[in-house]
DNA sequence: TCAATGTTCATGCAATTGCATTAATTCACA
DNA sequence: TGTGAATTAATGCAATTGCATGAACATTGA
């Protein structure tokens, strides 16, 4: 099967992802550990239990939720449950696995980090688009990640 | 000094970006993984030097061209070094340091990793825009990117 | 000149990640 | 039903990364 290369508008777009993601990602991060929070995986775990309320999510959701590593998954819920901010219950139907809640610890740190995170995104991406822009952008990029 | 939080465009942006980079990114290590040859990091750092010619780069240089942090740069160096890839010359002007140029070795794997890359990137991005929307996407992620 | 400061690069150690494998189930279906 | 395949989650070990620091040299300016 013959692979065509890709034109250079392609792989501008291919090299400018790469360095926006790195550019705003540090920023961002680096605003986090200024101030002393946990690093962003944190965050977004803690968000997708909070979305998700009292019912929790199975660990593999979680998983998919986040694009995570199933061993980098099973290793942030670890740390998160030794910080006391996730909870892990028996799961009823599947005796394998395990729900995940968010504790009210969890709830208060996801909104401490939110304090400094929403800052830095405006910070690194709002204040450099137009809203139009913004729009734009991500529904561009959306094309890039949806799975077909 | 008062934040002002995110609207909710700059948000989706911002989680788009996040998203779109991850799944991209993903699709193209796994190729290269598969076709076992070496991270993406080790084909920018072949790719700038083999850009900058016979000159060489100072590893410095490399950092910034790169996004590096310094640690990182001085230890992917010190791979690329052991794999015959980059050599290290000693620096006239600076005895602190030295000056890095790929090597015929170097110049090969290169040319070898684009063959598996180039595919990848038009799969992961070419295959998913038309060339007005790359160009617009790289356009837009360059702002992010651009240091004010 | 030479002391203080800054730059360039490496490295020890801890934390995290990647890879391969394992254990414990559940599921599909002969 | 019972057996082989698939799913869910954890973990040992190696590689990589992050952080702090250090060593070597360069630069500045009194």
């Amino acid at each position: 099967m013959l692979m065509n290369g890709p034109d250079k508008a392609t792989v501008a777009a291919w090299i400018a992802l790469a360095r926006a993601y790195r550019v705003a990602m540090q920023k961002v991060e680096t605003r986090l550990k200024e101030a002393e929070l946990p690093p962003l995986a944190w965050y977004d775990a803690l968000w997708e239990l909070e979305k998700v309320g009292e019912g929790g999510l199975r660990p593999f959701e979680l998983e998919h939720a986040l694009l995570f590593e199933q061993y980098n998954l099973s290793r942030l819920v670890e740390r998160l449950v030794k910080a006391g901010l996730v909870e892990r219950r028996p799961c009823a139907d599947d005796r394998r696995g395990h729900v995940l809640a968010i504790t009210a610890d969890g709830l208060a740190v996801r909104a401490r980090i939110w304090g400094v995170y929403a800052p830095a995104i405006e910070a690194a991406v709002g204040a450099r688009l137009s809203r139009d822009e913004a729009v734009s952008l991500a529904r561009l990029l959306a094309r890039i990640a949806d799975n077909d």
